[in-house]
RNA sequence: CAGGGUGUGGCGCAGUUGGUAGCGCGCAGCGUUCGGGACGCUGAGGUCGGAGGUUCAAGUCCUCUCACCCUGACCA
């Protein structure tokens, strides 16, 4: 990727009508559109992030059988009434349209009742269990407030995953197994160590759900990080902090850290009420018909885009972890002699083909210190630089975003490092 | 939804007691520069969110309306 070729431009100012850092550094650093309040779009630059982010959350959840699908933004009425969830006072976030015939439509905010209305065409037998569906979706809602950037939108992308599972033990074990799935997930995005499975409020067959919280200023939760009698820290929601519960997770009050944090996933149990609710059953081995298990694990894919941008980024701009930055290397030409720009397009040609992603800063018109600055503030990992200076000593700069001091070595080193 | 704030070139802003709009950045051209957002000259670009109204005259005053931001409420 060329920067000379890029559509988008970084800005030297901050967007006014934002307040928050993620959608500040964002817009300013050309990764994302605001279309309108709660709704951005992504530019070639943020959808790199974006596609990133959900291959680490694709690869994970395939490794523990997920089979992903897509589901569709229409939805109709009848999914929805038969769980009293169409109904306006129930769910308040709605957006509804009607076909020219007048037929009502929803516009899908979440996908709960739709997969199942599907999942009960093919699953009638145990034999047919367990199976396990994601999905990366646009979620719609019709949030009467946005805020906090793309942290809390009107349109957002999620990763809702169902399983269904022939009783409770299969059940738990996915519910397990998913979330050292998640674990693993928020450690490859780089924010593993400040991510905590926190208790929160349960529905009618657990006591608690799982969220997984981040540590996060910008967040909207509070939660409460305590250790147990093992001396395993555990976090709780606020929403679920009382005398009982305390009492249950063996944690002592006056012992609590209180810090904000922001949802960037959850996961929930439905036990047999949402198939009780929707009449999805199968038959078992003694051919009786039973209720199917179901549970539903999601994860904020444009929310914890903006917790990483939220905590790591510094005065210059964003920082990405690696694994989710939209390239690992910003390759800065400083000068525009014959000799340069051949050495730069080979270096370009050689990382690029050697399976390292470059951001490739070709502009002639540019000046170093524009240069350096648009590296900061889009967050690349390192920052290579070829000018007649590194020929001259036949080396190469490179620099770490988070590091103050740049080293100088040769190609081979170069290349050796970053293929690493 | 309640309360508060803001809408003026692409972006960030100024605009006095009403007199038909300025600045910085960016953009285009030319020249000088060239390792942390350079400098000079020239130039393009705005029905002042929208609609009514008051007035000889409205960016400025009045009414309505739309959008954006903040706080709260809401967030299965």
């Amino acid at each position: 990727m060329r920067v000379s070729q890029l559509f988008t431009k970084t800005s030297k100012t901050l967007p006014a009508d934002e307040t928050s850092k993620n959608a500040q550094l964002l817009i300013q650093a050309g990764y994302i559109y605001k279309v309108m309040a709660g709704v951005y779009a992504f530019t070639p630059l943020g959808l790199r992030v974006l596609e990133n982010i959900k291959q680490i959350v694709r690869e994970e959840m395939n490794a523990i059988s997920g089979q992903e699908l897509i589901m569709s933004s229409l939805q109709k009425r009848s999914t929805w009434e038969e769980t009293g969830r169409w109904d306006d006072e129930v769910v308040d976030i709605w957006f509804k349209s009607k076909l020219k015939d007048g037929t009502d439509v929803g516009f899908g905010w979440s996908h709960e009742e739709a997969i199942i209305e599907m999942m009960k065409q093919y699953i009638t037998s145990y034999k047919d269990l367990p199976v396990n569906v994601y999905q990366f979706q646009t979620k719609l809602r019709n949030e009467l407030r946005a805020k906090a950037g793309i942290m809390r939108g009107r349109e957002f992308v999620m990763k809702d995953m169902y399983s269904c599972s022939i009783n409770a033990e299969q059940h738990d074990k996915f519910y397990n197994d998913c979330i050292e799935a998640y674990k693993r997930v928020y450690d490859r995005l780089g924010i593993g160590d400040d991510t905590y499975v926190t208790f929160a409020s349960g529905g009618a067959f657990t006591q608690f759900s799982h969220e997984f919280q981040t540590v996060c200023e910008a967040g909207e939760d509070i939660i409460y990080l305590g250790k147990n009698k093992e001396g395993k820290t555990v976090a709780v929601n606020e929403e679920v902090l009382d005398d009982k519960t305390l009492a249950d997770l063996g944690l002592k009050r006056e012992e609590l850290e209180k810090v904000k944090s922001a949802e960037v996933g959850n996961i929930f149990n439905f036990g047999t009420q949402k198939s009780e609710d929707t009449d999805f059953t199968f038959t078992n081995e003694k051919g009786e018909r039973q209720f199917v298990h179901l549970g539903s694990y999601g994860i904020g894919v444009t929310r914890v885009m903006g917790v990483i941008v939220e905590k790591f980024a510094d005065e210059k701009g964003i920082v990405w972890p690696e694994a989710v930055a939209p390239a690992t290397v910003y390759l800065t030409r400083l000068g525009t002699t014959p000799e340069v720009v051949q050495a730069a397009e080979d270096l370009y040609k050689e990382l690029t083909s050697g399976g390292v992603s470059v951001l490739y800063d070709d502009r002639d018109e540019a000046r170093a210190g524009e240069k350096f600055a648009d590296a900061d503030l889009m967050g690349i990992p390192y920052r290579v630089v070829i000018s007649d200076k590194t020929m001259a000593n036949n080396t190469l700069e490179i620099k770490a975003r988070t590091s103050d001091t740049a080293e100088h070595i040769s190609r081979p080193e170069l290349m050796q490092k970053l293929a690493a």
